[in-house]
DNA sequence: TTATATTTGTACTGATTGGTAAATAAATAA
DNA sequence: TTATTTATTTACCAATCAGTACAAATATAA
């Protein structure tokens, strides 16, 4: 008998080697608004170093590799600051849900704590041919969240609070389109208030249920 | 007394040494495509000598440097394939000029002949930090565009088809964020079909003059 | 203390980046 | 033909890219 399974000594296992110096979350955080800043090509290993703290050996060992290290940010966001992405559509309403989404959007893009517009958009963009992988990667978890909008919104038609004949997809490719239109002008210096009244206008195309 | 200003003589001055072996022009929107395939960074000089048919030396006598070539190609997007963005503004009301804009734009960025999306927001987004000189002229530009659609909107509240109450800013603002969201939508997929009836939803919320 | 395991810092690799020196080729002017 | 001018080709440059080999450092286990 082993006493790994008693509830007495401690789960995690003993280190045996030189311990980290570093503590891995908040390096994953820095990496995070490194490449929430420049994208995924525009960001260098150099510069990871830098931000991080930690040489790149380091880096490569904790991380496996610079794709690796941009995949683990990436779930790092979306379970993080962008959680609200996928949380809010537990709300009651199809027009709660939207202008919930746009105005937390609105707010996040321009966090002054954090780099300005989404990482989603500003990384997808952002790759040459050589990360291609990537990017593909970030289009399809766009296509994702799309597609989790228009299942909501199909929920809203049978719910009542949509109209029969709404077309849940190309309602969610509107919500989505003035979603990473506000990131594009997020980073690019757009103010909260600007975006906060954006999402006021672009709710006057929000169809209503009889 | 020279003959250069009698007008039988051509005004081109006659060449001196090895003639050119391309045409600028057509190498100019070769370098166009690329750039507006891959954005900024994402274009390497090797990437546009496979794709201008020339050596580097050539592009670097012919165009100066990466920079200067983008810089060109640039001036040739917006004069040439983009220069329905300034000329609608001529139209008669703000609401045929935006919906006019936007469809256009819907099915510029559509084209099969040329890249998906805009080359100044697919740019803009990708640079890095060496290339924050590109970069910022981009963000200048685009700025100077929506100011122009702002200051449209004003004479169209001064013509009585916006409400005197309208702000030229905010609507502005709307329309390059819907038409930069299109833009997004169009590199990663969308088509003609889903951006113009985009369109048709996002003009809903085009204030009318009472 | 000695052996073993793991992380660290230094220094490197080969490939690719934007950019260029220099010799050769092709034209006109004399 | 000869001199001059311009363009092309080949081969290179220093800097930077992502990624790694290796030895010194630091921990536990014996």
């Amino acid at each position: 008998m082993e006493n790994t399974t008693l509830p007495f000594t401690k789960p995690t296992a003993k280190p045996r080697g030189r311990p980290l110096a570093f503590n891995q979350d908040i390096a994953l955080d820095a990496a995070l608004k490194v490449f929430w800043s420049h994208g995924y090509e525009g960001t260098s290993m150099v510069e990871l170093t830098g931000a991080l703290g930690i040489n790149k050996p380091s880096i490569y060992a904790a991380f496996g590799n610079k794709e690796e290290l941009f995949r683990q940010a990436l779930t790092r966001y979306v379970s993080g600051p962008a959680a609200f992405v996928s949380e809010v559509k537990k709300l009651a309403t199809a027009r709660q849900v939207v202008e919930s989404f746009l105005q937390q959007a609105a707010e996040f893009f321009t966090n002054k704590d954090t780099p300005n517009g989404c990482l989603i958009v500003q990384a997808a963009l952002t790759c040459g041919q050589s990360s291609s992988a990537v990017q593909q990667e970030l289009i399809a978890y766009r296509k994702h969240v799309e597609a989790g909008f228009a299942a909501r919104f199909e929920q809203a038609k049978a719910d009542g609070d949509l109209p029969q004949q709404a077309d849940s997809k190309q309602l969610a490719k509107y919500v989505a389109t003035i979603h990473q239109g506000m990131s594009v002008q997020a980073s690019t210096g757009a103010t909260r208030e600007e975006l906060l009244a954006l999402v006021e206008m672009a709710m006057k195309s929000w169809p209503t249920a009889i």
